[in-house]
RNA sequence: GGUCCUAUCGUCUAGAGGCCCAGGACGUUGCCCUCUCAAGGCAGAGACGAGAGUUCAAAUCUCUCUAGGACCA
């Protein structure tokens, strides 16, 4: 089919996979998927030296845990140097591509001899009409680029940008160690592999003119392009690893959801009407460039935890369980306590998700569950644990000992029993013993903590809390 | 320095000449709920970068400036 779309992702394995590339592979995905088309995954790895498996590694499960699937690849511009060299001999062929001989130093004195002359820095093309070829000097591929007239990108999200071809230098494609430079190896590539529209960081959109010229030298049809905007950190430049977490398996590993984390990066710089929270579906059927913004969008950490946490409080308990289960493997928890199939831990898990933004807070604000001792809040403990709570703690004991069955309603009854009775509080009462029995002042409904945790293990927690507190007011 | 892109609340954005003394979301403030904390409900503060034009009418069109950003060195 002719008219089948096409479109690409094509990271650098030179670290992990990153936040802005994981937004420019789900609008490449979203636009794919959109139009009934095929995404392809091709990995950049020309530069050899800085290129890892490790990161390749980290561009696959990035996306794969994204849940962004690729129909081809990954193909490697590694294997194909010989595509590159064919391109090249044809470009020379042609006439449309000349060997510069001209050494570094020279090119270095001709840039500071033109800028003190207030000329554009370019190169002067000095072998573009050169007849002598000398046998055994390097030299370089460089393109005949036009000398003038215009090119036009048409792009899907800036518009018509127009670019003066006086403006653009004969630029090298293949460098003198035999190695094809990225704005030619892209062009290559992309019609190699049939692309119809190239989506990527608007940090291209100024080599787009220059992929122009080498799409026409070869007859090519050029694509339909798409430059979306980067994203910023708060200081509004690049986004990068001094604004804090960037790669996508940080934002995995500090337990956030996948769709979490591809619903706010689809919202940043796309938008559809007021709506914020998407199905994937719903973004596939939705997605159009007509409403991709032109300008770069801030990284907002606070928004990006909501939309997780409102994720978070849409799952059930035994869902949450199952993504909860690495968490609980690294903490060496996943045997405690009955695991990840105790009826308990699934009843706890309902009671703090709607107290969680990540899978790690959660888990965080469990940790009482799994514990044999009780570590308390020293502030709480200093404000909370005071000789006066003692009879308090006692009486709720009492009543509870004699508990059967140990149940919400019967433990919020004695409780409350006990408060009116003796015209306290609840809050009095219920602090300290939400701290003797949790280590925390901040914790899901006491009761319901109680009946998770039980008759035996509450009584026993209260009587240590006792004991605590009296040990205190001795020393 | 050159080229290119961009410009609505703190942030993400709606807005494609009159529906806008600008709507939604996050955050923020207050209140309600309440055993704490959340969640939830209600209410509030909060923006069209500046200046010229075009027009009966401009956030929306044009120009200049300013400010950010990216690329090339």
């Amino acid at each position: 089919m002719v008219d089948e779309v096409r479109v690409r992702f094509a990271p650098s394995p030179t670290g992990y996979l990153h936040i802005g590339g994981a937004r420019t592979a789900l609008f490449n995905y979203l636009f794919a998927r959109h139009n009934g088309g095929r995404f392809v995954l091709r990995i950049e790895d020309t530069d050899r030296e800085r290129s890892t498996q490790e990161s390749v590694d980290a561009i696959i499960n990035g996306l794969t845990w994204l849940g962004l699937k690729w129909d081809e690849g990954p193909f490697y511009q590694s294997g194909r140097t010989g595509l590159y060299n064919e391109h090249v001999a044809r470009l020379l062929e042609r006439g449309r591509a000349y060997r510069c001989y001209c050494t570094p130093e020279e090119l270095e004195s001709k840039r500071t001899k033109a800028l003190a002359e207030k000329r554009k820095p370019i190169y002067d093309r000095t072998c573009r009409e050169r007849k002598a070829c000398p046998a055994d000097r390097p030299y370089v591929v460089r393109f005949k680029s036009p000398l003038y007239g215009t090119t036009a990108v048409r792009d899907m999200v800036k518009g018509n940008i127009v670019f003066n071809n006086e403006e653009i230098e004969d630029f090298v494609i293949l460098r003198s160690d035999g190695s094809p430079t990225y704005n030619f190896v892209v062009v290559v590539d992309d019609v190699d592999m049939r692309i119809t529209h190239v989506i990527r960081g608007d940090d291209h959109l100024n080599n787009t003119p220059k992929q122009i010229f080498l799409y026409n030298a070869f007859d090519y049809p050029i694509p339909r392009f798409a430059h979306i905007p980067l994203i910023h950190g708060a200081d509004r430049a690049r986004l990068s690893k001094r604004h804090g977490a960037t790669s996508v398996e940080a934002y995995r590993d500090e337990g956030y959801l996948p769709e979490a984390l591809v619903n706010y990066l689809v919202r940043l710089g796309w938008s559809f009407g007021d709506k914020e929270v998407f199905t994937m579906q719903e973004m596939i059927d939705n997605f159009s460039f007509d409403s991709v913004s032109r300008s770069a969008a801030v990284f907002n950490p606070e928004k990006l935890l909501w939309l997780n946490g409102t994720y978070i409080r849409a799952r059930s308990a035994e869902e949450l369980l199952v993504l909860l289960r690495p968490f609980l493997e690294s903490r060496g928890l996943s045997g405690a306590a009955g695991g990840v199939n105790h009826p308990g831990l699934a009843r706890l898990v309902d009671e703090t998700k709607i107290r969680s933004r990540t899978l790690v807070e959660l888990l965080d604000m469990m940790d009482y569950y799994f514990k044999e001792d009780i570590e308390y809040d020293p502030n709480a403990a200093g404000s909370l644990f005071t000789a006066d709570r003692v009879p308090h703690l006692e009486n709720v004991l009492s009543r509870l000992t004699c508990m059967d069955p140990f149940s919400r309603e019967g433990i919020e009854r004695a409780i409350k029993g006990y408060t009116s009775e003796s015209g306290l509080k609840l809050g009095d009462v219920a602090q300290p013993l939400r701290l003797a029995v949790t280590g925390r002042t901040v914790s899901p409904g006491l009761f319901e903590i109680m009946e998770i945790i039980g008759k035996k293990e509450v009584l026993k927690r209260i009587e240590n809390a006792i004991r605590y507190i009296k040990t205190l007011a001795q020393a």
